[in-house]
Formats: C-alpha cells, sequence, structure tokens
DNA sequence: AACGTCGTCAACCGCAGTATT
DNA sequence: TAATACTGCGGTTGACGACGT
C-alpha cells in the first residue's frame, strides 16, 4: 500500500529529524504510555501518541502496550499446557499467531510466534525437515504432544517429578489460578476416567467431529491433509492419539473448559467447548509414546535420535525420551 | 579473560484490511 | 465513491545475555 509506504517515509524523516524515538523503550516512556492509557484508554494510537508527549509512532505505542504494559500479560515460561495448545491451534491454524494467541490468555501473538520459532522451528532443524513436513508433525503428534498431556496429567495428580515441579513453578508465576489443574467435570487421575472417555481404535478423528458436529477442520495452506495421518490412513490400530481438534478439545475440556471459557478462550466452536456435555474427550490409550509403535507411524526412518529435547523438557524428559527413543528405535 | 556462538525476545517493517472523512 | 487515516497481522531484525571454547 503506498500510504503505508508514505507514512512510513516520512515517520523516517521524523526519526532522522529527531521527532520520533525508536528502539528500546525507556521507563519514562513506559510511565507515559501507561498513565495516558489509564486515563484515556487504549485506542487511536497515533492520536495518543501525540497527546501524551511520546516521540513515537502509534504502531510503536499500541506494540508496547499489548506485547508488554497492559496489565493482564501473563509473564514467565510457557507451561505445558500451553505448550500443547499451541501446537495444536498450530496445526489446524497454521501461523496466524493472532487467532492462536487469542486462545491463550494473557500471551501475546509476539510471544507464541517467539516461541514457535525459537523452540519449535529449532527443532525441526535439528531433525533436519522442514517445521510443516509430515514427520515433522508426526513427531509433535506422537511423541511431543501426548507428552505434554502426560506431564499436564501428571502435575495434575500431583504427583511427583516433573510434573510437580513444573506445577510448583506455574504457582510461583501465578499462572495456576485458573485451576487448570483441578478439573471440576473429570478427575484428574485418568486411570479413574469412565471408559467412554477413552477411544481405543478406529476413525477416532471422525468420532470427533462427529461428536462436536463439527465439519472437517480448516486447515492452514501448509497442513492440508496431514490432520490425521493414522485415522486418514486406515491404520485402525495405531494408538489412539488425537487428531488436531481433539487435542485442544481435551486440553479444554480436561484441564479445566470453564476457566479456560472464563479466561477468554472463547471460539467454543473451535475448541469443542460448545454442547460440552455430549462431549466424549479423547484421551489416548496406553500406548501413546510406546517407541515400538514409531515405526508403524512412519517416524522410526526419522532422525529421531538427534531430537534435542533438552530446552522443551526438563531432565526427567530427557530421560524419558532417552528410553523411548533406544527401546525401540 | 577474551572471543565467538547461540537463544531469546523486544521492536521494527511492510502489507492488508477497516474505518473515517 | 474515493481518498485518507488508522489498526492489526505476520515476518524479520538486532540487542543482549548465557554459554562454551
Amino acid at each position: 500500500m503506498d500510504m503505508a509506504h508514505e507514512r512510513d517515509a516520512s515517520s523516517e524523516e521524523e526519526v532522522m529529524a529527531g521527532e520520533l524515538r525508536r528502539g528500546p523503550w525507556t521507563v519514562e516512556e513506559d510511565l507515559l504510555l501507561v498513565n495516558y492509557v489509564a486515563a484515556h484508554g487504549e485506542g487511536r494510537w497515533n492520536s495518543l501518541a501525540r497527546s501524551a508527549g511520546l516521540k513515537r509512532t502509534g504502531k510503536s505505542c499500541r506494540l508496547r502496550w499489548l506485547n508488554y504494559l497492559r496489565p493482564d500479560l501473563r509473564r514467565g515460561n510457557i507451561t505445558p499446557q500451553e505448550q500443547l495448545l499451541i501446537l495444536e491451534l498450530h496445526s489446524r491454524w497454521g501461523n496466524r499467531w493472532s487467532k492462536i494467541a487469542q486462545h491463550l490468555p494473557g500471551r501475546t501473538d509476539n510471544e507464541i510466534k517467539n516461541y514457535w520459532r525459537t523452540r519449535v522451528q529449532k527443532h525441526a532443524k535439528q531433525l533436519k525437515c522442514d517445521v510443516n513436513s509430515q514427520q515433522f508433525k508426526d513427531v509433535m503428534r506422537y511423541l511431543w504432544m501426548p507428552r505434554l498431556v502426560e506431564r499436564i496429567q501428571a502435575a495434575a495428580a500431583g504427583g511427583t517429578g516433573a510434573g510437580a515441579g513444573q506445577h510448583q513453578h506455574q504457582q510461583q508465576l501465578g499462572a495456576d489460578d485458573d485451576g487448570l489443574y483441578a478439573s471440576p467435570e473429570l478427575p484428574t487421575d485418568a486411570s479413574s476416567w469412565p471408559a467412554e472417555y477413552y477411544t481405543a481404535a478406529g476413525d477416532h478423528h471422525h468420532q470427533l467431529l462427529m461428536s462436536n458436529n463439527l465439519a472437517a477442520p480448516e486447515l492452514s495452506n501448509t497442513t492440508a491433509g496431514s490432520s490425521s495421518p493414522s485415522s486418514d490412513s486406515g491404520a485402525g490400530t495405531q494408538p489412539c492419539w488425537l487428531a488436531p481438534v481433539g487435542g485442544a478439545e481435551w486440553f479444554t475440556t480436561a484441564c479445566d473448559a470453564s476457566s479456560a471459557a472464563a479466561a477468554g478462550m472463547h471460539d467454543d466452536t473451535v475448541l469443542g467447548l460448545a454442547g460440552q456435555q455430549q462431549q466424549q474427550p479423547c484421551l489416548l490409550g496406553e500406548t501413546w509414546t510406546s517407541s515400538s509403535e514409531l515405526p508403524e507411524l512412519g517416524v522410526a526412518d526419522f532422525e529421531i535420535g538427534s531430537f534435542d529435547v533438552e530446552s522443551i523438557w526438563s531432565m526427567d524428559d530427557n530421560l524419558w525420551f532417552a528410553q523411548t527413543t533406544t527401546q525401540g528405535v
């Protein structure tokens, strides 16, 4: 758009003339912005910048406020729940960071984007494959996401080890106040869940869609045809990991649908919160991460052994991963 | 101690869509 | 209806600290 160019060009001139600042924000600038927004509210960023006496563009002010200064921001590490949701939603929507961020209260699109680029893409690189490749998606779906679910469950059960540590950490961060670990609908110990919460085999993806009155997931341009490899291939004996829809659904249902909704995880249709009474959360069977299954999943010939989990998982995760990958791959 | 590399994240840029005049 | 202004999004960059050599 030419107008944008004109504006940017004028901004450039203003910068050169010393009328506009760039780069890191100072404490004084932050205070000006916070105080002005507190007094007058958000929006109309260009005029806000001028009125507040900030030598910044409106865009810069907006970004600073949204990504750093607004009070409802959630600081600290991305939790396993959030990781799971990011993986899940990205598999569905692709790089729609803003849309994904809408489902992670307190997180910004910038934060999620950075997470994806620094953590997720790094591992795709280590695996010598494209982040959008089917192989990497399989690793995410059959290894990474189930492991995250395990960790969430472990934390929910109040057990020891990484889960408890994570839980404690989250409490320190104030990230656990919404009751993510204590679902009023389901016992946190999955072994005590009713049998109907499990789907053994078959086209669970289809079942999920049907049970939730959902159409086939809207796939991003990079994920077309990859939403459910095992079910699509008709392999009825595959371990029951979730189709993308099921993952988010499980998360929001089992981890705490009500708090998720209250916290802004809206778009009920997408996350399957609508008609929750009829839902059958698809928790995995006992073979989620069994390494013996990997060859069937087409992961074995993949350079799984080089998958450096260190920066994603904790020490016991590494141990788990080492055991998993050495037993059967 | 000095240097190089890597990871993280705040900030910027260009573009597109929407609202306003 | 066109022109202009504003807002939001996704991609990219650069500063900076941590870590390894």
